[in-house]
DNA sequence: GTTAGCTTGTGAATCAATTCACAAGCCCAA
DNA sequence: TTGGGCTTGTGAATTGATTCACAAGCTAAC
């Protein structure tokens, strides 16, 4: 199979939240056209992304909506149940715990760890915190599939090390450090001060220039 | 000036973080090639990204740590302070608006907002939530830089628009739509589900394929 | 000074992603 | 059954980003 592009498979999840409430709506086939308005892209480049899965849609018509969707989940690998861990149990972490919205996707919090005593034993919604020594023990025997690090960004480096060391092949991580593992595990990064600062940087630009 | 690319403005974010590092440490002048193993990526990548904003080092030598980081953080509107207001008092909200790696890099979140009359009036680290019906007037009265959008995927689109058109320039999007604006405001989107489903994709493709 | 050893800055070349443009195919109406 | 109106799927063209490769320039040692 060709390499797939990140940005492929970014926009993938943009047709598929948008899909979806179109399966709700009753709404039976869409085009190209009208994925790429909702989308932010072009029709073409919707056209591309899904052409390196298959052929989904009948000329003249457009895209079978309910089809379309399954194919989609079945592309990204929504469908079973993934297992996840959270790793820091500070305000994003918690936070992240207690977010409806992973479930209802199919990645179920198994887990949370953190290394202050304070936390270690308290429960977040039906989940006890455990004890970040125990972790490398844990992966072993729950499997988890995800990690996501929510962890200072001193100690990031080091868990991710010891996560990959005991199998785990994704990591989400929200601290500000590029990680570097081997290339088996896949990283996601989501970095608000990277985000913030683009924006600070936009707004800065735009002043200076005017908007080209 | 010519058109920066995000992805370049990502990197520059980057190095500014193991830069600041390096100044606590004090080293005093580093190699291109060093940034680019600490930034994951090549030398000649950061040679690139740092020319198209001058020239920052000496030739045999390097790049001097505290000028360098002084001039990206310039580059990239830090050391002014901005003016943020956090929309949507749930899980995430609250926990970025009690974070505190904002304030530290110059992000002050100077307003809370909501339509829950439960959570209107109540107080969060020292901020008082507000009513999401007076943000209008709020900020043509506060004037605030960027907004933070963490709503339900429903109300997104229409509280995007509706600071758009107060003045607002710049926007956080942790909503799970995309968000379609006038050109002229900038919007960056933080989105856990989609990152979770390029884990996902990547797990799932891993299984199938073999890693290639 | 002069030389050896590095490292930058940058055009040119390559690699990757997006857009163009159009033949092929489907639906519907007459 | 035929023709008109759409829309897909996809090579080719274009645009954009990354990597290569090397002249230019700095430092330090002698």
């Amino acid at each position: 199979m060709k390499r797939i592009a990140d940005s492929t498979v970014r926009r993938l999840s943009i047709y598929l939240r948008f899909l979806e409430d179109s399966v709700l709506q009753g709404i039976r086939t869409i085009s190209s056209e009208e994925l790429a308005r909702r989308g932010g892209t072009t029709s073409a480049q919707v056209r591309k992304d899904l052409s390196f899965f298959g052929s989904f849609g009948k000329r003249g018509l457009g895209y079978p909506v309910p089809e379309l969707t399954t194919a989609l989940r079945d592309i990204l690998g929504i469908g079973r149940e993934w297992r996840i861990i959270i790793i820091g149990a500070g305000k994003i972490g918690t936070a992240l715990a207690q977010y409806g919205g992973f479930r209802q996707r199919g990645f179920q919090v198994v887990a949370v760890y953190d290394s202050d005593p304070q936390k270690i034993g308290s429960r977040w919604d039906g989940l006890e915190v455990r004890d970040v020594v125990d972790i490398d023990h844990d992966i072993a025997a729950d499997r988890p599939d995800i990690a996501v690090l929510t962890v200072p960004a001193e100690e990031a480096q080091a868990i991710g090390e010891r996560v990959a060391a005991a199998g785990l092949r994704a990591i989400l991580n929200f601290a500000p450090v590029q990680l570097h593992l081997s290339s088996d595990v896949t990283v996601r990064s989501v970095n608000m001060a990277m985000e913030l600062e683009g924006l600070s940087f936009a707004l800065t630009n735009r002043e200076k220039n005017g908007n080209d």
